[in-house]
DNA sequence: CAGCTTGGTCAACAACTGATGACAACAGTG
DNA sequence: CACTGTTGTCATCAGTTGTTGACCAAGCTG
């Protein structure tokens, strides 16, 4: 409860905060915001909790970013984080989104951006960003790159792996995937990706149809 | 807005609704529930939402149900949604998982029972019953069916691809593959499912560590 | 010190939330 | 007809929601 509240208090004087910095404040509300949003989505959380953590009174959100909606946004937009996809050599595509799905050494300070998108994906205007987004950078960008056909099929495919295994590892913590080092998840993830990469040659075996 | 709301009114007259009808109100409060929670989320909509969709007032909610809780349990509740997978021949897991993926002919009267639990994923208890289910079925029961090594892994990988996909073709609606027709579906799916039935033997084509 | 701008709290509003209990409309039985 | 149990509506409660404007407190300038 009273984990996230003391995170303005580090100004050199432990225990003593500068009680007059809007800089400080206003990051700390963000930080606050993404953490709350990430674990109980948009409607699961009010902004007097997002305040309360932050340590500050719930009136300063509207002061610093105009609204709830803002203040959602100026926490989930813009991450840019399926950038590095539009220049990446397609045999570092398996370790960029094993890398992409780690859990990370601070989850507990700062969530994975997906996650705030995903526990919120009942808003439409969420949906509607990460749709722009994927189709973007998957669909368009990336397909882009891939030989054969239905290569935006085979985009899209990739990042529904991405976001299912973010899924079931950060929020469901399925027991295997939640506990297995990124080395042994990389050597499926080459399985199950390389054939896509490599054009539908491999679809023809069974039968050409 | 009132799309549902006159799903009380065929009871064979038309615009002439049976009025005392406990079955008929009770069913159309689970099915008014499925369509707002699968949309919305358990946070999202309230339980008057529910109930004017229904066609009747919010108080009967809690004399069939008992209380916002328990109707979502209701609606979202054993689905036994991934129990075919149990005893289903490995060269069907494809087959399978497009199946499930596949939106369905009535996908605005009937959502799909996992969207419902994926727009709710923000809530403990879904989460929770969530992971008992993947744990049982996919890490557990389908996974003694694989040979070689990681086969808990390689299951969740799976189950990993089937909520993403999902996701991204019922919920964000990607271009390509809310579009793509099952059977084209169905080629690249078996292209990246099958390295991961057919034992680890293909991750150890580059590099044997 | 007064005067001003900035940073923060407080009380309150109107709308909405889940939930309850009183009451009215119906249907069947005597 | 009255009697009884079921089915549905209504008013309402207490708590929470997003949001706002009045107000206090700190720091700076004169």
């Amino acid at each position: 409860m009273n984990r996230a509240s003391d995170s303005r208090g580090c100004d050199g004087h432990p225990g003593r905060a500068r009680r007059y910095d809007a800089a400080g404040t206003r990051s700390a509300l963000l930080g606050a915001a993404a953490l709350r949003f990430a674990r109980y989505g948009y409607d699961g959380c009010s902004v007097r909790d997002i305040a309360k953590d932050a340590g500050v009174d719930a009136a300063l959100v509207y002061r610093y970013f105009g609204s709830k909606e803002a203040l959602f946004d100026a926490v989930s937009a813009s991450t840019g984080m399926f950038e590095p996809l539009r220049h990446l050599p397609l045999d570092e595509v398996s370790a960029w989104i094993c890398d992409v799905v780690s859990t990370g050494p601070t989850e507990e300070e700062a969530p994975h951006p997906l996650l705030t998108k995903l526990r919120s994906s009942s808003r439409e205007e969420t949906v509607g960003r990460l749709r722009e987004e994927i189709t973007e950078v998957f669909s368009e960008g990336f397909a882009r790159r891939l030989e054969g056909e239905d290569a935006e099929l085979r985009a899209e495919l990739m990042a529904a792996w991405l976001m299912g295994i973010t899924l079931l590892r950060l929020a469901i913590r399925s027991p295997a995937l939640a506990a297995t080092p990124d080395e042994t998840l990389l050597r499926f993830l080459r399985a199950g990706i390389d054939p896509l990469l490599d054009a539908g040659c491999p679809g023809s075996r069974s039968e050409d149809g």
